[in-house]
DNA sequence: CCTGATTTGGAACGATCAGTCAAGAATGAA
DNA sequence: TTCATTCTTGACTGATCGTTCCAAATCAGG
């Protein structure tokens, strides 16, 4: 029909995950994103039709493959608890890099709904995973029964948080390490 | 000498703490921070410098301000747990407002040393207070004796993080509440 | 009352911002 | 090959950024 795209959509989205998540939103400028993605500035608005809409874009990107590997951990394991470990552990592990979702939360809170929106959908799926998987770790004894399902798996949703939060603040590996285990700790 | 100013700098000073911990650094303009202290341009910049250095100064303030609240939490009860109890629960009630150092951290991370430093310091103090008093509960059986209280200390403060996203996110007082005594539970 | 010192408010600065335009380059279909 | 269509490139837009300059206003000391 006529000429093709010199690059591909969804690798350049991964890499305008790569800024945003480092440098948030405003922290953002086209001229980086332009370099960052090795695509023209005209390119950039004909595909994704704005840094806002870009922006939502690699949040949505970032949620799903975020939420995918998290059901994936929490899978791994036939034991529940050892899932829920499996899924801690896995954000310790790669909390090296900044969290998209922590920061868009902390840079524009619940002001922007067609943000919230992206982010309460990708969670909605994980949550229900979670507190499936701590019922079952509840009848297996591994977690308390007196513990209600839904807050502890805001609670550890919330740990996450905490352990990313750290991790962007510069705390090494082995800390992390410890706050992901009191953190089950508080389960037990 | 000569004619005196005709604002109070550390009330300006709360002004853009107000302003910060709401938008960012970057999402705040010299603009904002006109209107909102209530001051003139060339007042501002004469005063603090430039929007770094009043942000600098102004994540001081909240930190010190910040830490206060946390030690006062923290003496507040003759029991060392009561008195962890209630340090959690000042961050619950005082959630609603956004965190200016959470929101420093995710926003610049480790990147900027001064920011760094700043958040470093203030945090010594109010770790030491905590490290002491968790081993007190520990003397007194309300803190499982295996457990590290320097791990404790940096789980309850990345716990006090994770509190304040999920607060930012969205989440009302009565799952704040059940997210602080989740975290109580760990050290149980 | 002056006079020197300092603050103030508004205009203005260059730089950079997100976003657009126009013209050339590259493609597939006829 | 030719043509219609799409993509790419880089110059360009008005707006806004943080910051500074300057003149008027306001004080304290002599």
């Amino acid at each position: 029909m006529a000429r093709p795209k010199e690059f591909i959509a969804e690798e350049a989205l991964d890499a305008a995950i790569g800024v945003f998540r480092e440098h948030g939103f405003e922290g953002t400028s086209a001229e980086m994103l332009v370099r960052t993605l090795g695509i023209g500035r005209q390119s950039l608005y004909d595909t994704f039709g704005g840094k806002w809409q870009l922006y939502l874009a690699a949040v949505q990107r970032y949620a799903a493959r975020e939420t995918e590997a998290h059901l994936s951990a929490l899978a791994s394991a036939p034991r529940a608890v050892d899932g829920l470990r499996a899924m801690v552990e896995r954000v310790v592990d790669d909390a090296a890099e900044a969290c998209l979702g922590v920061n868009s939360i902390c840079e524009f809170g619940t002001g922007k709904p067609e943000l919230a929106a992206i982010r309460d959908n990708a969670g909605r799926t994980l949550t229900r995973a979670i507190v499936a998987r701590i019922r079952e770790a509840q009848v297996e004894g591994d977690v308390a029964p007196d513990i209600d399902p839904s807050s502890a798996t805001e609670f550890l949703q919330a740990s996450f948080a905490g352990i990313r939060v750290a991790a962007r603040g510069g705390a090494g590996h082995r800390r992390l390490r410890a706050l992901g285990q009191l953190a089950l700790r508080a389960l037990a």
